[in-house]
DNA sequence: ATTAGTGCAAATCGTTTGCACCCAG
DNA sequence: CTGGGTGCAAACGATTTGCACTAAT
């Protein structure tokens, strides 16, 4: 299942990857497709996006954890990391006694193939 | 409804404003709630916030959209703009092509209260 | 023989929709 | 009379769960 996820430019919902899996001649249920898209995104390999209602993920690397995505295709770029991130989520946890654990940038719009 | 949402906290699920208020004693239907919620969404008034399965809105200014999330007892702090965000954005945007709308810092974490 | 993993079908739950109703203009 | 907004109940769709079955240790 990992497989099919890596490569892909845009999030995949576990339903379109039943469809496509079932199109292949696959005989693999709807369930298993959810349980191993949560186990993957539990060990920090996928992303998680809400897409139109549904959950849709895709395979991200651990380093890049920014994103542009398109919000009429559904595109999904990844983007280096702001400079001076870290320090501004120092400086603003300290002012609020809070501690971060991760972070995500999301930026929607419009990619250029859709413009 | 949106008196309701001014001054919270932490975001709040049509279910749970529909409980609230019931115990009030109002005659609110669920339909409503869920029908000013998305309004006011998409007036820019609130923001939408996925929590455990459901989507929870929370009172947001127009100004800041940066949120430290916790994400033991869902409080939500707002934070200030990270300097230099909109310097990254344009040039990020640039090099690929991409028409930004808006973007969006989330923060996952613990707040003080629940360390 | 035991166990982890699978597929199916039914159940669950948040959300949306169809529709009849009521109040204000 | 007319129209917008409301509540109720049914419909919907994504996700989860119960359970029997299979394959591998």
């Amino acid at each position: 299942v990992l497989q099919l996820l890596v490569g892909r430019e845009r999030p995949v919902s576990a339903q379109q990857l039943h469809t496509e899996l079932r199109a292949t001649g696959s005989r693999i249920g709807l369930t298993t497709i959810y349980r191993a898209l949560q186990a993957l995104a539990a060990a920090g390999l996928l992303h998680a996006f809400g897409w139109e209602g549904e959950t849709a993920y895709r395979f991200c690397g651990q380093d890049l954890h920014h994103h542009l995505v398109c919000r009429v295709c559904g595109l999904v770029a990844e983007g280096p990391p702001i400079p001076g991130i870290e320090d501004w989520l120092a400086e603003v946890s300290a002012e609020r006694d809070f501690t971060p654990e991760r972070h995500r940038v999301e930026v929607r719009g419009v990619c250029g193939a859709c413009t």
